[in-house]
Order: C-alpha cells, then sequence, then structure tokens
DNA sequence: TCGTGTGACTAGAGCGCTCTAGTCGCTCCG
DNA sequence: CGGAGCGACTAGAGCGCTCTAGTCACACGA
C-alpha cells in the first residue's frame, strides 16, 4: 500500500490527524509529548506521521507557543576556538529544551545583519561568539533583547570570559620557573582582552623582579602577526629566550618563522600562546598555551541566557572562569646553548 | 513625548498599524515594499515602526506566505574550506532573495539532527557542504526535499564539485614537468573523492610513462594522516622527490614532518595539497596546492538550489568545476643534493 | 440512583503575518 | 451626467500549529 503522495505540498497535522482518524489536538498532543492520549492511539499517530513523512513546522509552532525557545549565535565562521565553543552550545542547549540557530559574520556580512537575522528567527536570546564585537552595538542590542557576550567583559550585558591577567601569570610564572628571565610579549594590539593580557604580563613580571626586562612588541591576533614579530626578533641584537603570543594563531606564526630560521624551539626559545584551540593541540604543533576552556565557557553561556529568560528581572552577570596552563612541548628551560646560538644568529 | 513600552511584549503589525492610524493590511504592504502606498503613509508606517521597534516576525511571515525563501545550509564548524563556502553563501544567498539558516554537524549531534533542525525551520533546499555526509542518507533526503550535495559528486541530486583527477593530473603534470619522477601520493583512504583522486594520479604518471614508479601511500583527510606517511617516507629506504597529499590538510602534517627531520622543503622534497583552504595560503605555510574555488562552487551550489525550487521538473545535476594548480612555494626542480641526502636519511 | 472522578479525546480561538477581493473617493472622457 | 479607471486603503480568510475549555463514556462509592 504506496503512500499516496500529495503533489508537492508538505503534509500537516491535518493530514496525520485524518489518517489516524483522530482530531488535530490529539496529534498535536502526541507530538508535544503530553500525556491525554493513550498508548495505542499515540502509536497510531506516530505511524501515520511516519508514513506520510510528517514533521512539526516550526514556524507554526513558534507563533502558536508564546515562546521560541530558540537561541540565536553570532559566530565567526574561521575562527577555531569559535568553532570549540559552537560545538559545546549545542548540546548544552539541548539540555535546557533550546534549539539553536547559527548565524555568521563575514567580511561581506557584519554584526548587525547576522544578528537581524537572527531576531527575526524569533531567537529569545543571543550569544554573541568572539570579542570583536562593537561596544555601541552591544549595548543597544542588550536594551532590545537577552544577550550574552563570551570571550570578554560587556558592560550591563552578560558575559563570560576567562581570567585574561591570571592565565598570562600562569605562563609567565612557568616560563620563569623553567628558568627564564627574558620573556618577550607579542600583545594583541587593539584587539579586545589584549590590555588586560598585556598588564597581566607586566605585573606578572614586576612580581618575580623582572619588571626592568619586560618587553612588549606590538602584535595581533592572527598568524600575521606572529611573523612579523619573529622577524623583529631575529633582527634585533639578541634573542630573548622566551617569548609570550598574545593567542594561539600569533604564536604559531611566531613559532613557524623561528624554526624555518634555524632557531630551535623549544632549545633556544621557548614559546606559549593562548586559547588551547584545536590547532594548538594538533600533534604537529604541540604548543604549550593557556587554555580557556571551551565547553566551560559555552554552558556557563547558555545557562546565563536560559537564567535572564526565566527570569527578565535578573541582574546580568559577569563570569571569570579561571584559565589553566596547558604545558606542552614548546616550552623547555632556557638551553645550554642559548648563549652561542643567539651570538650565531645575531648580526 | 516618550513610546510607553508595552510590558515586554514585542511589537506586531497592529501596534505599527495602530500608532500610525493605518490598517494592518497596509503595514504589511509598506513593509513588503509593494506599491499601493502613498510616499506620505508610507514614511508614517516607517516612522511608527521605528519608533515602536517593531520588526517583522518571520515565523508568521513563513507560515502566511507559501514559501520561506530560506536555504538550510549544512556545515561542520572547524572545516577551513566549508568556512570560505559559507562566506561565499550568504551574498548570493541574498542576490537570489534567500535567507540562510546555518546548522552545524558535531562529533555529538550528527547530519540527520542537523537537517531536521533546518527542515523544521522550513528552509525550502538544503544545501550540504563537505563530502562526509552519508550515500543513503543523501537519496532519502534528496526525495524529501531540494538538496544540492557540495564536494562531491552526489547520485540523483544537484552536485557540485571540481573535477579531481583533472587537478590530481595538473600537479603531476608540474612536478613530472620541474623533472620529478618520483612522485608518491598520500590518498585520502576511504574519503569521498579520494578514489577519484588516486585515479587520477595513476592515469596521470602512466601517461607520462612513469606507470610503473606510480606509488600509493594510505592516507586521510587531516594531518595526522599527513604526519604517519612522512614517518612512514622517512622510515623507508628512500625518500621520493615529490608528494602529492590527499589535502591541504593532509599535506600540513607531511610538510611539518617532514621539515622536522630535517628534510629540506622544497629542496629535497616538493609537496603539493588540494583544496587551497585559507590555511594553505597563509604565508608561513605557501604551500602548492590544486585550487577549488569557494566561491564559484558556493555560487553554483546556491543557483542550483534556486533553479529547483523555481521548477522542482528540472533534472537533478551534475555541475563538474574545473580546479587550478596554485603555484607556491613547497615545489621545485629535484635538489641537485637529492641522492645524496636521501641516504643520509635512509637508515 | 445519582453524583463525581478520571482518562481519552475534540472544538475552537488565537499566534502575527500575507494576500485576495474588495470599498471608497477621485478624475477623466464620451 | 454616467460610468470606466485608478490610486489608496481595508476586511477577512487562512497559514499550521498550541492551548484552554470543554464533551463523552465509563467506573466507582454512597
Amino acid at each position: 500500500m504506496a503512500t499516496p503522495l500529495p503533489p508537492r505540498r508538505r503534509p500537516t497535522m491535518v493530514d496525520v490527524a485524518a489518517r489516524a482518524g483522530v482530531s488535530r489536538a490529539l496529534v498535536s498532543l502526541v507530538f508535544r509529548g503530553q500525556p491525554g492520549a493513550s498508548a495505542e492511539t499515540r502509536s497510531r499517530v506516530l505511524a501515520a506521521a511516519e508514513e506520510l513523512g510528517y514533521r512539526p513546522d516550526s514556524a507554526a509552532r513558534l507563533l502558536a507557543r508564546g515562546r521560541s525557545r530558540t537561541l540565536g549565535v553570532l559566530m565567526t565562521v574561521r575562527e577555531p576556538f569559535e568553532a570549540d565553543l559552537v560545538e559545546a552550545i549545542y548540546p548544552e542547549a539541548e539540555r535546557l529544551g533550546y534549539e539553536v540557530l547559527l548565524s555568521a559574520r563575514t567580511p561581506g556580512r557584519d554584526e548587525a545583519t547576522a544578528v537581524e537575522g537572527l531576531l527575526a528567527h524569533r531567537c529569545e536570546a543571543i550569544v554573541l561568539l568572539g570579542p570583536d564585537v562593537g561596544d555601541a552595538f552591544l549595548t543597544e542590542l542588550g536594551a532590545r533583547t537577552v544577550a550574552v557576550v563570551v570571550g570578554r567583559a560587556a558592560p550591563g550585558l552578560d558575559s563570560v570570559h576567562s581570567a585574561d591577567a591570571e592565565g598570562v601569570r600562569q605562563a609567565v610564572d612557568h616560563l620563569v620557573g623553567l628558568g627564564h628571565r627574558d620573556v618577550v610579549h607579542v600583545d594583541g594590539g587593539t584587539g579586545p582582552n589584549a590590555a588586560a593580557r598585556r598588564t597581566g604580563y607586566l605585573e606578572a613580571m614586576a612580581a618575580h623582579g623582572f619588571g626592568g626586562r619586560a618587553r612588549v612588541l606590538p602584535g595581533a591576533y592572527h598568524e600575521d602577526a606572529g611573523i612579523a614579530a619573529a622577524q623583529a626578533l631575529l633582527a634585533g641584537p639578541e634573542l630573548p629566550t622566551a617569548v609570550l603570543a598574545a593567542n594561539d594563531r600569533c604564536a604559531l606564526g611566531l613559532l613557524d618563522t623561528l624554526r624555518r630560521n634555524g632557531v630551535d624551539v623549544p632549545g633556544r626559545v621557548s614559546v606559549v600562546g593562548y586559547n588551547d584551540d584545536r590547532l594548538a593541540r594538533l600533534s604537529h604543533v604541540d604548543l604549550t598555551t593557556v587554555r580557556q576552556d571551551a565547553g566551560l565557557l559555552a554552558r556557563h553561556a547558555v545557562r546565563a541566557a536560559a537564567a535572564r529568560l526565566d527570569d527578565p528581572d535578573l541582574e546580568p552577570g559577569e563570569t571569570e572562569l579561571t584559565p589553566e596552563l596547558v604545558v606542552r612541548g614548546t616550552t623547555a628551560p632556557p638551553g645550554v646553548p642559548g648563549g652561542a646560538l643567539a651570538a650565531d644568529v645575531a648580526p
């Protein structure tokens, strides 16, 4: 008995109800998993739905229900750390009974457009990933809907981020503990959190009594900045024994350029990144870095959104998670051949 | 005259209509940009909407309109090539008047779930990125909705992909042109398109009269496979002078491992990737690779979806784009010190 | 015998839009 | 002067659901 496919029309509840010989309301009931239908009827409805290839229309469902129970996520394709976040958002949202809609910010599509799309789809809350969202934009958005920012502090909004100064301090402690004295920081420029990381570095150096040796190189949150910084270091009078990069991508550029120029890492120079994104963990990179736990950040963000949704009068809060240093293969005590090699490399 | 914000309720057309002193229908008309409203009324409506912070609810709009004009995109966060595709899909979709909804396949969220979400949101067509979608899944999906697969051929569905054998041939031609005789292929294992690339390689080698020297190493589409292949080569009796990797990620692992073991690339061994994703283009990678034009693939995919939507009776078609070799810094003529170095490296 | 539960089911009013089929005043023409 | 034509606007049905307020049959205790 082949299913008589209606022309092209997508089957609705009415079709299922007719086929199962029950009312529309009963079908709705079954699909919402509510009590009130006998086991026998329930399975008959389900079978009818299956035969027709019926699936509930979430537009209609959204409309009829007051709430959409949908979370919008603003992301950047291509940022490995955000990918980690997205992966972690899905399960937590599901656990709390929310659907997730993704919208990407790209070079040709700004945040406003991306968010507009999410809002039009009735997202109850927006989770903004990545710190490169404008401040003015944020406050305006916060006034209009529930918004949670992941990766940086946001005044007047819910935000989840890690304690950057603390993370940097751990990295400096680790390097100093290994015996390093000349630790250079390649910073994140004007990027968000860059100031916090920079300050954290300076303070940590001072705390160890190396305030005078602290040295900050201008950088940014991408590979090219790392490459440029490495070239600057190679051209300088003497290589430091350790470099603390603004983030993992910057560290990667740095690492690669140093090695290509015959500098042994970690033998001659130790390198530390920040974020612990997937790239850092790859076996051929094996970067010592400061981990921001993407899973934890994501869970907190989703919960914050849900909490605000449950109680709109809740004060927006800032959640600061403690980052954790992950020691891998790019750090070691300053090498014995250090001085000699430095001389070799320096002009 | 402050806007008297209603408790929390999102404003609707009725609110706007009341404020502007017109009917609901007129507001709808204005928002759809249809003729039939005087310029004066139009701006009055727009002003009222602005004051109330009204934005049309796309769930309701979707429901009322027959069509959703929404394209669903199934993607994998974290695959650089897919990021390129997504970035290119947005503008083309907008050009054709479609919205885009993203849904990610993650380790904990399979394709079926991701697609289900898109379908529930009334996407008219689904664009599936990345070739790791199951075949059975595809045919079932194709029967249910308009689906376009990007990155591989798909029987009975619209698909857009590049001519893999041709791309590989270009790579082999390039290497042979440089003087290489011993070109090894690290393949993509059972991965999609891997067979096509493998065959392309074997045929190209044969065409140059080197069929007997052709050598395929088992691999996969990720960095670890490249690392393993490099280790196998290093452990072997003699290094080839060139390696053609299954894709860029594989090439990256290969590249890194070779260099770490003191093998000069491209001096001693040339390496070629496949895809030309962003990573390959980074200045510190600078990989010679076969480009699949993400922008072109994306545009074709979106257009194919739109075309099928306009005319459901259209035969599904396979679009094959010609890939193009991009010569960068990882290929060079086989080095003079080749033989000697090979002996050095071999045990 | 009647209430009074209770479990299984249904009727019908929305949700916020779109869209068809109007109505209402005008101007213009024969 | 009557109506055709037109621009500006409105009424109201309907999209596919959810949800409240039922109805109906049946068992059970007093």
